[in-house]
DNA sequence: GGTGTATAGTTCTATATAGAAGTATAAAAC
DNA sequence: GTTTTATACTTCTATATAGAACTATACACC
């Protein structure tokens, strides 16, 4: 039975969650896994059934963990490729989800933009691995991707061959550097194309372009990935529910 | 003691929340209500106080409640017109929050729309109430706003004088048709100003513009209100949080 | 008048317990 | 081999209860 740690004038079943996030976040507990059933939980931390629900809950709240009815608690996989289709109605004949190929044109290791350096968290003047892909369909281009990892931490990305980086590159990074994109920010906007992305995304120039930037973020809240797309706006619907 | 209605094989706080839920919808319990305290709600319905606590949490979730300690539960006042600020960084010069003001450009009685009516569900060529705005800040226009509202449910909103109209429409709504906005549902995306809309914005024609389209529904799911306002994409930026 | 104090009412935390409902696996029956 | 049954384990629902923490109000006191 361990211990609750922490601040004990903070409620118990909060106290429990810390523990409880700090497996996740250590990566004891990895996407995917089942964790001990709560009955267990709470005798190992010495709490009431009901408290150890209630920390778990608030796990499941902040989107770390998934409970299913008679089969355990898991430790929910993270899955923001969807992310890309609440954005845009990118849907075959059918409809149906499809993801669109990359195209990677350009990888290389560069100095970063003082921007992106100081939304990474490192110090200004790092070197960090550049990559340009372009997202297509059917082979007609709809994203431009500019991406920026920090050294040294993705160094064994450069290993990979570029022929062998299919779309996903989250799978990847965590495959090739033990990095795990659990969350991120986006913010958006739109702006005219200039020449460049005109041709690269086969527009004429000055059509409107949405820009998604993107900060991604491992379990610890340490900055992965910095990421900026665009795409047609006239391809772009956003929908949320405000209340 | 009322008794649970609805289908018993649902479980009771959830037949609870139902039942709570219909007395926010029928306006018995209006915004900024106090209803009755826990214990008092799971005495009226026969349930354990924590079957009523499980029951007032899933409405907080809903949003349709707010708890506050010590203090008591009430019914959350839906205020959506800072939302407005979560797209665009208007801001002061001290970075404070403003309401930018509201000059109206029209307002008449027409037959609205095919894609409105069928939004609003009502049935195809019945006149509605529409209005055109400019919204500003220090002079300077930010938003063209096309907005429609069905009649005849909003019949006594044409008695008000458009001099005494504010930039904050709800409140009005509420007043003076007994129109509660409870929830929108909004759809965003870009488009280059046309001729029309960059005399009004005063920008130059093909200046990309954030198209926001909201249909704002009461606690019932009735559509109340269609709007569409268009604005420099330059001046938005919408941020969201995503795992 | 202003300050502290008691009190009642509220939500929040925590415990203990029982059984329902869903899932997976192994054993039994056919 | 296939289907059914039993079993164990999981989460979910529901009850009952006690006290902590917070808020507002009325009252006593100076």
């Amino acid at each position: 039975m361990s211990a609750l740690a922490g601040d004990n004038r903070l409620p118990r079943y909060q106290r429990l969650a810390d523990a409880l996030r700090a497996r996740i976040v250590d990566r004891s507990w990895k996407p995917g896994d089942r964790i001990p059933s709560e009955n267990v939980i709470a005798e190992q931390f010495g709490v009431a059934p009901g408290t150890a629900r209630q920390a778990l809950a608030a796990l499941v709240d902040e989107g770390l963990l998934e409970r299913q009815h008679g089969r355990g608690t898991f430790v929910r996989r993270p899955s923001f490729d969807q992310s890309l289709f609440r954005f845009f109605r990118f849907s075959g004949a059918a409809g149906e989800r499809l993801i669109p190929e990359s195209r990677i044109l350009r990888r290389s290791v560069d100095v970063m933009p003082s921007e992106v350096a100081r939304q990474l968290g490192v110090s200004e003047g790092s070197e960090g691995i550049a990559m340009d892909r372009l997202r297509l369909i059917d082979g007609a281009p709809i994203l431009a991707e500019q991406i920026w990892l920090p050294l040294p931490r993705f160094q064994p990305f450069l290993a990979i061959d570029p022929a062998d980086i299919g779309p996903l590159l989250y799978p990847i990074y965590d495959a090739s550097c033990e990095q795990t994109v659990a969350r991120a920010e986006e913010s958006l906007t739109a702006e005219a194309a200039d020449a460049t992305l005109a041709r690269l995304l086969r527009v004429a120039r000055g059509t409107p372009l949405i820009v998604i930037d993107r900060l991604a973020r491992d379990y610890a809240g340490d900055a992965l990935e910095w990421r900026r797309s665009r795409g047609p706006a006239e391809r772009f619907r956003y929908r949320t529910e405000i209340r």
